[in-house]
DNA sequence: GCGACAG
DNA sequence: ATCTTGTCGC
């Protein structure tokens, strides 16, 4: 029974292997960026249940415009290195109610930081010709040097001597999050970007919308209201 | 061989 | 990711 589960991942791989070649490391995003958005995923305990969201926030204001969603069921266990098999699915079908598609996507995930250099925020922009970030709450690969303790300071999270992403302390005194391109947008601005969308917590106002919705979805739906 | 391993 | 109580602090 191990065999199909052994292929499906073989399959995943030469995916990533295949769709890494289309991502774009350079800005390609708008001159005005108007809408920024979070995308996440909650798990119903006991089942496959799972329910994503988008969440729209104002660029400047950081205001939530609109949050859409999408319930259904895991098809495709987690694996590190292919998390986003596991996520984007849902999240695809939660930005298909979206009647306008936003300007940049913050991802709750790796971009190029990953082992093939194509995390989840990778595989969304990929997909979708959208501009995103990939910006993780923990590393998954990479190595970087001492961070100093104040908002803003960072260091390069390093791979085989390769720059991945960066280390980003976005509150004084507290954990760093990893910063990693995910489609059309620098390292530079991907780093800007996360600091402008933390201003005031750890982790960017998108995810944390984004985690909000889902979980309060969530809740209710189980309730079944 | 052993441990580590985004969410 | 999910479960899980109280607790310390602004």
């Amino acid at each position: 029974m191990n065999e199909l589960l052994n292929k499906q991942l073989q399959t995943a791989e030469l995916q990533q292997q295949h769709l890494r070649q289309l991502v774009r490391a350079q800005d390609e995003l708008p001159d005005n960026v108007k809408t920024v958005a979070g995308v996440d995923v909650a798990y119903e305990k006991d089942s496959n249940r799972l329910v994503a969201a988008v969440v729209v926030l104002d660029a400047t204001s950081l205001a939530v415009e609109q949050v859409v969603s999408h319930y259904g069921e895991a098809t495709f266990p987690y694996v590190p290195g292919l998390f986003s098999f596991r996520e984007l699915p849902a999240i695809l079908l939660a930005l298909e109610k979206l009647p306008l598609q936003p300007d940049l996507i913050i991802c709750d995930g790796q971009g190029l930081a990953h082992p093939r250099r194509f995390g989840l925020a990778c595989h969304l922009g990929v997909v979708t010709g959208i501009p995103t970030i990939g910006c993780a709450k923990t590393r998954l690969l990479g190595e970087y040097g001492p961070l100093a303790a104040s908002r803003g300071s960072y260091e390069s999270l390093v791979d085989n001597g390769e720059v991945i992403g960066r280390a980003i302390r976005t509150q004084t005194g507290k954990n760093p999050v990893f910063v990693s391109i995910g489609h059309k947008v620098s390292l530079d601005t991907a780093a800007d970007w996360v600091l402008r969308l933390a201003p005031t917590y750890r982790l960017p106002e998108t995810t944390r919308a984004a985690d909000h919705a889902v979980k309060t979805l969530l809740k209710l739906h189980s309730l079944k209201i």
